[in-house]
DNA sequence: ATACTTATGAAAATGATTTTCATTATCATG
DNA sequence: CATGATAATGAAAATCATTTTCATAAGTAT
């Protein structure tokens, strides 16, 4: 999905909720909708205190939560204590693979693995619409 | 796994590490071996002070770091900002489907999963040491 | 028993996130 | 376009889970 319909979506979101429009939201949405890694709270709040030292970090919290509410990001834990912010890909979908050692985060995809994951809730008679995977292990650099 | 396996596996996982036995630490794995669901720390507290009220909150930390270290407990984190452990099912590994209607949970296994993700693993110069896969869509009834 | 080292419990510290509060900005309406 | 109602902001304080500190109390090898 495009950065321009995010945009969109959330405007709309904002005004079936009867909030307000204002520049500091528009602009830490804009700079997130950019983003193509799991973004922590800290990283998001240097990026846009470059453009915008003045904004704050409550307004960051407030603005990924309001993200989050309207599915337009994907909140994450993946157990270093810091809540990572996913912004939706552009095309399609993939899974991760994080080291416990020094936190790093690849993504991949697996079309056997997927292909696999229905034909087993076949078995149990789910269809499946979505799923999670997260494989943890020791990086390269970390083994 | 049964809980006496356990016991012994975390009796030797001390003993290599030159750590020491304690009455508490021993108690607290006990009754976490017991459990069969995702408990939160102040749970198993709770249960731990039913016999022991002396014990503090942080011995109960300092154990389920350790038994999660040693791999006999995983820590998952699902977004409600508290850490929750799992004890190892009696039998092997299992991944959960979810109906996305009715909320019914079944698990699964799958081998051909298990080593696809691996394979897909090496690939990127990861050693997979646990991971999490969770299915979600329509069971039968709901379809 | 002794000496050395680890474990414990209580309290303090930490770090991420949330809330409070005074002030400012938005927006529908007159 | 002024107004009034209400939401949003930024800074600071509060909260909550988790970790660390520190003095004291075991555990263990000798």
């Amino acid at each position: 999905m495009s950065t321009l319909k995010k945009m969109e979506i959330l405007k709309s979101y904002i005004e079936t909720k009867g909030l307000k429009s204002t520049a500091q939201r528009d602009y830490i949405a804009e700079v997130f909708f950019k983003t193509n890694t799991h973004i922590s709270l800290e990283e998001l709040l240097k990026k846009v205190k470059r453009k915008t030292p003045a904004i704050g970090y409550a307004t960051v919290y407030r603005t990924m939560k309001l993200l989050t509410e309207c599915g337009l990001a994907i909140a994450r834990q993946f157990g270093d204590g810091q809540t990572r912010y996913e912004n939706l890909p552009e095309h399609g979908h993939h899974d991760h693979i994080i080291c416990i050692k020094c936190s790093k985060i690849l993504e991949f995809q697996n079309e056997k693995i997927e292909h696999l994951q229905s034909e087993t809730a076949k078995k149990l008679g789910f269809t499946v619409i979505s799923h999670k995977l997260e494989l943890y292990g020791y990086c390269a650099g970390c083994a």
